[in-house]
DNA sequence: ACAGCGATTGACT
DNA sequence: GTCAATCGCTGTA
């Protein structure tokens, strides 16, 4: 696998949440779907927690959906909600301490043909800028739901080679109704794929 | 067994 | 700006 040395190791993985959803930000999501490699620059993130975030899955203890937020960091945590949609997390944390950090956008980096023919939009404004939609546009489902993401093969992220300067901004979390003082959502600033809210 | 609902999106007024 | 779609997960019985 080409450039393997650049994908983030698990030591990367398994430190704070918020630590690791701002550092996740400028760094590049791979998807790899046989020859073809889909990849976007992150550019919108959100942490969750444990026992101290009413937002979280894990806010009330383990259940078989969010085991893996209890995990290692490094995994794939992929769940479906209202009825449509596929929500990429990576896990962070030792093992049983429970952290997730959702992507939430991404700026489409190569791979765009495919993306808009997974979205079946040309708009490519429209084709990662949520969580729900850079899921589809990137072909993840339950089917990522586990994968080790150190390995460098299916879906991973690594550094970029030369990282732009940029400013993150904290803001409040979207989409729930607890926990809404946290200002754990973390974006590019100024980015256009940032999701708008 | 089953009612309630969600870390969203897209269509519509 | 408002709201319906749609179904797996969770809590309760």
């Amino acid at each position: 696998m080409a450039c393997s040395k650049s994908v983030l190791p698990r030591s990367f993985y398994t430190r704070d949440t918020l630590t690791v959803a701002r550092e996740l930000l400028a760094k590049h999501l791979v998807r790899c779907v046989g020859d073809a490699e889909l990849v976007g620059m992150i550019v919108e993130v959100e942490a969750y927690r444990g026992s101290d975030d009413p937002a979280s899955h894990a806010y009330k203890g383990v259940t078989p959906r969010n085991r893996l937020m209890f995990g290692e960091g490094g995994f794939a945590y992929v769940y479906f909600t209202y009825g449509k949609h596929h929500c990429l997390n990576v896990t962070t944390e030792k093992q049983g301490v429970a952290g997730a950090v959702l992507i939430r956008a991404i700026e489409p980096i190569n791979g765009m043909e495919t993306m808009q023919k997974n979205r079946g939009t040309k708009r490519v404004h429209d084709l990662t800028n949520g969580p729900g939609k850079l899921t589809e546009a990137i072909d993840i489902t339950k089917q990522q739901n586990g994968l080790d993401l150190t390995k460098g093969e299916e879906l991973f992220i690594r550094k970029t080679q030369v990282e732009k300067d940029f400013e993150t901004v904290s803001a409040q979390r979207a989409g729930i109704r607890v926990g809404v003082e946290k200002l754990w959502r973390f974006y590019v600033k100024n980015n256009s794929f940032v999701s708008r809210r």
